[in-house]
RNA sequence: GGUCCGGUAGCUCAGCUGGAUAGAGCAUCAGCCUUCUAAGCUGAGGGUCAUUGGUUCGAAUCCAAUCCGGAUCACCA
């Protein structure tokens, strides 16, 4: 029983107790805990945690004043969570007293695993970062990948199984573009030759081919073409389907160059997710799965849940669910983009037997979502029920949606090194750059640099689409991982001092009294971090880092405050001293475990 | 046109399972470094929570309608 309440978090407990108290005081009366409102008390009152006693006010035909007096005087007799209670107008303020904040600290400032779940069995795949790789990946991809990165270690952290998988489509008419314009264009060069990064080296084939096809389409309608037909017959794109059409026949010439420029790719690719701090647990490759999903149509067809057209294409009717009829295969029996995706689901269910499964996949494609989840369930495979589509806004340019083919993107390796280098010059500016080694100052360069990187993206509720001004460039002050990091180094500077490791978790401290009386600053800090458990399981639930990024910042901006009022070094007694020491340990620790979880580390020294 | 998502301070965003006088950051202005890192702290100004109606003791939050912005409704992926 100790064990159970010691775990649970202080507004849960608050709950039970105010449910309790009612039960308890009005035993007649049928009273649902779901009821029971519980919030932080406003700042402007005294108290810690509210509860609303409106809805029983109407329910018990008492007026706010009795009731609360009631339930609050029972309360103190009977728990011992709070030191006392006051009623403004309906609502009654529950101060939490010191000894249960000074007890929790004191066994928790060293916990390593504070706030984390118990392993669950419960396997889910989280699918992000899907490149094509026809190009590098670009500012929108970005977010993607932060977003199942993180996602990834918070479902983790909550006790989860979790599979991080990454689905490469390296096959296709885009793919063929970069492959036509190299074998035209590219006069056997290569990314070692040139000095170009792979995936770039890819990239501008890619471009390459677009403008040569723009040329060509120019060239056809001058010569009095309609531009759909132009479109149709320019060469060049002739060309990039004709390869489309010997590398699905396997022609030997064809395979190989896929695979060598493909190569490339990937070595870029390789690259870039190690600057990002990503890695995958399993990649599937479309190549690899985009003949799946056939046979489930073909099962469907036979169970009479698909139907035929007269040209032999295979369709679902999904009219009676809202939406339209949608086709499975073609005419000529080849599949379509969803049949890869039947296929590719049921694949990674069987690969892992999957509780769940997550798609990190921009909003546009919330159609294609459900309808694909529709039909798996209407085919009846296990796998459906479990998808879930992690659905973020597009990133976009204050010109509009970033076009790889019109080069109006904003490349990903060129923002990471814009955002190191803004942190060096940063650093230098703020000349702080003493004590350090030329390695180390890199090092802190890429922790800043990717900090604000990451928090920036991440920082936003993923569905809402973002806007952003390359122009504006990235703050490094205010909401930011940089003030996170920097409470960060603040306190490793104060341990430094003090001869306590920095990362230490097995730090000695004196026993606390247990009467220490905390001031204001010091209590907030205790009960902010006491709700780290609960913020860790929402945004677990509600998928979504960004509130773990607005935890974080109110911790460090808690302590920035906190240490401003009070010294730690030289506090007014040696039990203040060992009680701000155990906050301030705690308050580290904390916050490299909210943001490891984004990705983000936090510097020692900056 | 159907469906889905968004609209909160000059800007970027929290808050949305209904609760007290709607919060941060940036920007602006005024203060704070002989004392643990000023990448910080304190304070000020800045709001018709798109609009209208409804439900409720109570609405930024729930419901309906309208307006604005976006996405999507392909034998593309």
């Amino acid at each position: 029983m100790q064990q159970n309440t010691l775990k649970m978090t202080l507004a849960a407990l608050v709950k039970i107790a105010a449910f309790d108290a009612l039960k308890h005081l009005f035993p007649d009366t049928d009273i649902s805990a779901s009821a029971i409102t519980v919030n932080q008390t406003k700042p402007e009152f005294t108290g810690d945690y509210t509860i609303v006693l409106f809805p029983f006010v109407k329910l018990l035909r008492m007026k706010p004043d009795i009731l609360g007096t009631q339930v609050g005087e029972h309360l103190l007799a009977t728990s011992d969570l709070f030191s006392e209670f006051q009623i403004v107008s309906g609502f009654l303020n529950l101060t939490v007293k010191d000894s249960y904040l000074n007890t929790f600290l004191t066994e928790n400032f060293t916990n390593s695993s504070f706030g984390i779940q118990h392993p669950v069995d419960h396997k889910v795949m989280v699918e992000y970062s899907s490149p094509n790789t026809n190009k590098p990946l670009h500012f929108g991809h970005l977010r993607n990948i932060f977003l199942g990165a993180a996602v990834s270690e918070i479902l983790t952290a909550n006790g989860k199984k979790v599979i991080k998988a990454n689905l490469v489509n390296d096959r296709g008419i885009h793919i063929c573009k970069s492959m036509v314009a190299w074998k035209n264009y590219g006069e056997g060069a290569t990314p070692a030759s040139s000095g170009i990064k792979g995936d770039h080296f890819v990239g501008d084939y890619y471009v390459k081919f677009n403008e040569v096809y723009k040329k060509e389409i120019a060239g056809l309608t001058a010569a009095g073409m309609d531009e759909k037909t132009a479109e149709k017959e320019a060469p060049i794109m002739l060309a990039a389907q004709a390869m489309l059409r010997k590398w699905e026949a396997g022609d030997e010439a064809t395979r190989k160059l896929w695979e060598t420029m493909n190569g490339w790719v990937y070595e870029g690719f390789d690259v870039s997710y190690k600057n990002l701090g990503v890695s995958f647990d399993h990649v599937y490759h479309e190549s690899e799965t985009y003949l799946l999903g056939k046979k489930i149509v073909e099962d469907g067809l036979n169970k009479g849940i698909l139907f035929r057209k007269e040209d032999g294409s295979v369709w679902i009717d999904l009219t009676d669910d809202g939406l339209d009829e949608k086709l499975l295969l073609r005419g000529d029996g080849t599949s379509v983009y969803i049949t890869q995706d039947i296929g590719t689901a049921q694949l990674k269910y069987n690969d892992y037997g999957l509780d769940q499964s997550v798609y990190v996949i921009a909003d546009e494609q919330n159609y294609h979502i459900q309808v694909l989840k529709l039909i798996l369930k209407k085919l009846g495979e296990p796998c459906a029920d479990g998808i879930f589509h992690l659905s973020y806004g597009m990133v976009e340019l204050p010109t509009g949606k970033m076009k790889s083919r019109e080069g109006t993107v904003v490349d990903a390796d060129d923002m990471m090194a814009e955002m190191v280098n803004m942190a060096r010059e940063q650093t230098e500016q703020a000349g702080k750059t003493e004590g350090f080694t030329a390695e180390e100052l890199n090092n802190l360069y890429r922790t800043i640099g990717m900090g604000a990187l990451k928090f920036y993206l991440l920082r936003v509720d993923p569905k809402k689409r973002m806007i952003f001004d390359p122009k504006e460039s990235i703050d490094l002050h205010g909401y930011t991982a940089t003030f996170i990091q920097y409470a960060h180094a603040r306190i490793c500077s104060i341990l430094r001092k003090e001869n306590i490791p920095v990362t230490g978790t097995a730090t000695q401290l004196p026993q606390l009294s247990g009467n220490v009386t905390l001031e204001k600053a010091e209590k907030d800090m205790i009960l902010h971090m006491e709700q780290y458990p609960d913020i860790l399981k929402d945004a677990a639930d509600s998928f979504n880092p960004a509130s773990i990024c607005n935890y974080t910042f109110q911790l460090a901006q808690l302590f920035n405050t906190f240490y401003d009022v009070h010294s730690i070094s030289k506090a007014e007694s040696e039990e203040k001293k060992t009680l701000r020491l155990m906050i301030v340990i705690m308050t580290a620790s904390t916050l490299r475990h909210a943001m490891g979880l984004l990705g983000i580390s936090l510097p020692e020294k900056m």
